[in-house]
RNA sequence: UGGGGUGUCGCCAAGUGGUAAGGCACAAGGUUUUGAUCCUUGCAUUCGUUGGUUCGAAUCCAGCCACCCCAGCCA
């Protein structure tokens, strides 16, 4: 890790680019990137894509991650937005530098920056409503027409923004724009707007302002004066990036400096540039906020947190971990081609994490009751089963065995598939961690359907191989006397499609799976999962692995399935 | 029809003129008291395409094709 970035080349054109900057001391070697996320909405795992970038990248090269707000649109910002994308952000194993930033605290700044524009002639306060501006602005193939305004005097156009924001102009009356090119064939550059008036309070700085500064003015300026020096974002930016860079060169420099946090020290000061990544995108999956925001509306799924939803906190509820995420982001990679990931890659890492960490326990879904014919009546074994199957250091756990027991009503056949391992009738199964049975007899009640099963126990199979036989399968039980009643939630993907592409709303909701939820009522549980010092993630022997619910309403505990386990019978030779 | 991008195995992705890393998926074996895990093996004579430069090209040049982004006072 170390060796990698700091001696032999490293992997990926951001890496490369970095290591280039370093050596060259373009920064004076710093390295400070941050994660500039707008609260609008909840973070889902395409924005832990960037936030693994931007941290990830500041701690391999010893350097430093802001988490700064965008927030320079008070009609949809919100406190609870930040509350939860801090969270998030935590929860992901990340910290950031210093204090959190946001643009708002930057406003007064910007505004003596913009004064700053107008004095030079690089800005003018237009008088173009939103619609004339558009026609203005031309088409992709025509180049826009100068606005009327364009020429206004600077002393005129400082005196109608002091103005502005005294509030002494409606919604979209005036508006500050960049003087640039209205022929350019890139659009971001024909006039964009710096400033629009907004009367609306904003959660962060209340009444103090009633005109709001747009993202291209603000970030650029808002990542010089956090001193960034590699300011990471996705694809769309791209055509951005000369309006970009033409704002940090058009502001005087020592004033730029002056008011950034290196402040007048003796590091070398270079404005911050801005590179571009492709987007994450899974398959099954759907990364939009417009469209995640209309899912949790129109009810097609419970809320933001649904275990179902792409969300941080849906994935944290439906039992992914921190660093399934990370590994997942890392394995990923990052490129400037658009890509699908297969969604089996993330599949891939939650295993990896949990096969490794999550306990091992119990559960029968859809319980067959057996009677153990040669178990004595009141007689109760309390057996120490390990907790995991290669780390001995996790301890065992005591598991009850009683006369009554249950299994997996799919793990008894009375017509067996060809290579069937389980238990049929007059056949032998090893019950995991405990005795071999034979099943004996098999009661139905009058419709046929099978309600127990009588077997006996062959007691001396209980950590060694049976006498003289072998016995193939291994089922997983629960005692009957001591089983603890649960809700299990399976969980199968959102989408149908494997490239949910939806153009609106009603597409969003008929590209759901109408089985992306199964809730199994009434499953019997080993008791020793339901205490707190089990913890909350589990595997449940061959069924997968689960995630204990936050409590639900009605008592009974619920497990929410992360994933199942890789199932590979029935492929192949199998 | 303008501008900006991207095209390497089914899916991601290294590679930056010296003869195609790795992961996922898949397949075949082995171990196994989870049909899990783990282990071993296999999996691009070829890099969108056509030409050119070169002793040598995925890497350089030219043309063509496909796909993505841009006309919010959203970010």
């Amino acid at each position: 890790m170390q060796n990698e970035a700091e001696s032999s080349t490293p992997s990926g054109f951001i890496r490369q680019m970095i290591a280039r900057d370093i050596a060259s001391g373009k920064h004076g070697g710093r390295v400070h990137t941050r994660f500039p996320p707008e609260p609008n909405g909840y973070l889902h795992i395409g924005h832990a894509k960037s936030i693994c970038l931007n941290f990830s990248l500041a701690e391999e090269y010893g350097g430093l991650c802001n988490l700064r707000f965008d927030d320079t649109n008070p009609l949809r910002e919100d406190q609870d937005f930040v509350d939860s994308i801090k969270e998030n952000i935590r929860w992901l194993g990340f910290r950031w530098h210093g204090e959190v930033r946001y643009s708002s605290s930057y406003f007064e700044q910007l505004y003596e920056f913009a004064r700053q524009l107008i004095r030079k002639d690089r800005a003018y306060v237009c008088a173009l409503s939103p619609d004339q501006a558009r026609e203005y602005r031309g088409a992709l193939t025509a180049p826009g027409v100068d606005s009327p305004w364009r020429e206004r005097d600077p002393e005129e156009s400082l005196d109608l923004f002091a103005r502005m924001r005294q509030g002494e102009f409606a919604d979209g009356e005036l508006s500050l724009r960049a003087k640039i090119d209205m022929a350019a064939p890139n659009m971001n550059l024909r006039d964009p707007i710096l400033y629009r008036i907004r009367h609306a309070a904003h959660y962060q700085t209340g009444a103090d302002w009633c005109m709001y500064p747009t993202y291209d003015y603000t970030h650029c300026i808002s990542d010089a004066l956090e001193n960034i020096t590699h300011s990471l974002c996705t694809l769309e930016f791209e055509d951005h990036r000369p309006l970009y860079d033409w704002i940090l060169q058009q502001i005087d420099r020592d004033s730029l400096r002056a008011a950034s946090e290196l402040g007048d020290a003796a590091a070398p000061w270079v404005p911050p540039e801005q590179t571009e990544f492709a987007k994450l995108r899974i398959s099954y999956t759907m990364l939009g906020k417009r469209f995640l925001r209309a899912l949790v509306e129109e009810g097609g799924v419970a809320g933001w947190d649904d275990p179902r939803m792409p969300t941080l906190a849906g994935m944290r509820r439906r039992g992914y971990t921190p660093a399934s995420i990370r590994n997942f982001c890392e394995a990923v990679g990052v490129a400037r081609s658009e890509s699908l990931v297969d969604i089996a890659m993330l599949e891939h890492a939650v295993r990896e994490d949990l096969d490794r960490n999550a306990p091992r326990a119990m559960c029968v879904l859809r319980p067959l009751k057996v009677v153990l014919r040669n178990f004595d009546e009141g007689r109760r074994d309390m057996l120490p089963i390990p907790c995991h199957p290669k780390r001995g250091e996790l301890g065992r756990r005591k598991v009850p065995l009683g006369r009554e027991i249950c299994i997996e009503r799919e793990d008894f056949a009375v017509a067996p598939p060809p290579g069937f391992k389980r238990l049929v009738a007059g056949g032998e199964v090893r019950l995991r961690g405990a005795y071999v049975i034979r099943c004996e007899e098999v009661f139905r009640d009058a419709a046929g359907e099978i309600t127990e099963l009588h077997c006996s126990v062959d007691f001396d199979t209980l950590g060694k191989r049976p006498e003289g036989r072998k016995v193939k399968g291994v089922i997983h039980w629960v005692s009957l006397a001591a089983a603890e009643k649960v809700t299990l939630r399976l969980y199968d993907r959102l989408f149908v499609e494997e490239n949910p592409a939806p153009k609106n709303i009603g597409e969003v909701m008929a590209g759901l799976n109408p089985d992306s939820l199964e809730q199994i009522e009434g499953c019997l549980l080993e008791p020793a999962a339901l205490t707190a010092e089990a913890g909350d993630h589990f595997q449940f022997e061959r069924v997968g692995y689960f995630h204990r619910d936050r409590e639900a309403e009605s008592g009974t505990p619920v497990f929410n399935r992360t994933i199942s386990l890789r199932d590979t019978w029935g492929r192949g030779s199998g």
